[in-house]
DNA sequence: CGAGTCCTTGACCATAATCAAGATATGTGG
DNA sequence: CCACATATCTTGATTATGGTCAAGGACTCG
């Protein structure tokens, strides 16, 4: 486990601690749901590899998806605080999983309190994350909307190494993933993006997607280049 | 400073330390900027008395209300994680702050990994906040929206003691509040909120907000009612 | 009484949703 | 290799929700 990228960073007794911890790994297929909204989670995770996704649904069926999940996200922290988890967490791809009961979060502050700091850093980032989509879903129109989404799935996957520098990233994700996780419609969305492929800003082939003109999409986004922030991790 | 209502629930050694971690007390007046999107703040703050809003605006001026800030809440905390905020937080009212430094948060961890734990609560608390706002502005309709969040911010005051049991609340906020925070326009609220007047659901006078029916509210937001958690702080 | 803030209303328009159908892959078993 | 099934993407036609522009009314405060 140690020489997994994710928890490089980690002194060794943080890492003693994080695989005393560890109760497990955790192989899922797509399409698993990893965390049920509603349900009351035992375990909270960190991904080791693979892609997921956050997202909350109403009773008539509409889901939102909240972020998508790549590895060293920390999912379920939830499950470790309150009694249900309030949404869910999927697989899109396979994925393995770092598995920890629930019940040693606590201890965990109290055992290793500079990995205590680590989970709050954590918390922080996504709700940074979820400001951002905030505003977005809220303020801005579609193809703004579509350029602010794809900078930032290219810019989380690149930081981990999942995305070519030039631009190419290979996602599991559909037209219809990004259309749940900005409130528009399918169809929308994808005339939105067929109209931005037309103006040169990018190329969209069965789960490649290629940022062609970044300027000119974090131009459309509003959007500056990101500092890649170093990540503590698990 | 003991006697707060928002540092009940703490046991005498945690209440030490916060009080040699405070750095004082602030007291800011309606309309101020307590935390400034893009400036790297020197301080955490505890709400002690107050409404607050955090938002985050765009360069042309947009702005989206990310969420209302009530007594007890903790803002500032991506201070002391990150460079620089990325949203502000601005005063609706006369507001009371209990002031940290922020190179004092992660010294808590270690002097007080409870504490620690109690700051994650109120991160994941935020959060799930987060979380159903997006949900809302992305896939409800405007009647639904507006449904939501006045449950919800009833519902974060009813907790405090803010509200009254008879569905009464006296709140700073304006309709173009609700507006941004909603990702409507003032128009679109003005009117949605009118129609719901006149279906007998609620009442709304000058800062008067009374939900009359919450039961069909409840129905229309697709919200259940909320169980009254327990709230850790500081 | 005048200034400012907030609320209300009307007319018109635009973005994006919905409905419906067809086109392109990708994969499966025969 | 082909027939079929499924998932994804594409396109057209129509509608609706909500945005924009504009102006007037109400309330508060000094």
């Amino acid at each position: 486990m140690r020489k997994r990228e994710v928890f490089r960073g980690l002194g060794p007794r943080e890492l003693d601690f994080v695989a005393s911890m560890k109760s497990g790994e955790m192989r899922v297929e797509p399409r698993t749901r990893v965390l049920d909204e509603g349900v009351n989670s035992p375990h909270v995770f960190t991904v080791l590899s693979g892609w997921g996704l956050r997202e909350k649904s109403l009773a008539d069926g509409r889901r939102q998806i909240l972020n998508f999940v790549l590895p060293g996200d920390l999912v379920g922290l939830q499950a470790a605080m309150f009694d249900a988890m309030d949404h869910s967490v999927e697989a899109l791809t396979g994925m393995t999983l770092c598995v920890f009961p629930r019940s040693d979060i606590q201890r965990l502050f109290h055992d290793q309190p500079s990995l205590g700091f680590t989970v709050v850093w954590h918390a922080a980032r996504n709700e940074r994350l979820l400001d951002a989509t905030l505003m977005s879903v809220g303020r801005c129109s579609a193809r703004e909307r579509i350029a602010r989404a794809l900078l930032t799935i290219y810019g989380k996957a690149r930081r981990i190494g999942l995305s070519e520098a030039d631009g190419t990233l290979s996602a599991p994700i559909t037209q219809q993933h990004l259309a749940d996780a900005l409130g528009l419609s399918l169809v929308h969305t994808n005339r939105t993006l067929k109209g931005m492929v037309g103006d040169g800003l990018l190329r969209w082939r069965a789960g490649r997607l290629q940022l062609l003109d970044a300027a000119r999409l974090r131009d459309i986004a509003q959007m500056d280049e990101t500092a890649p922030a170093a990540l503590p991790l698990i």
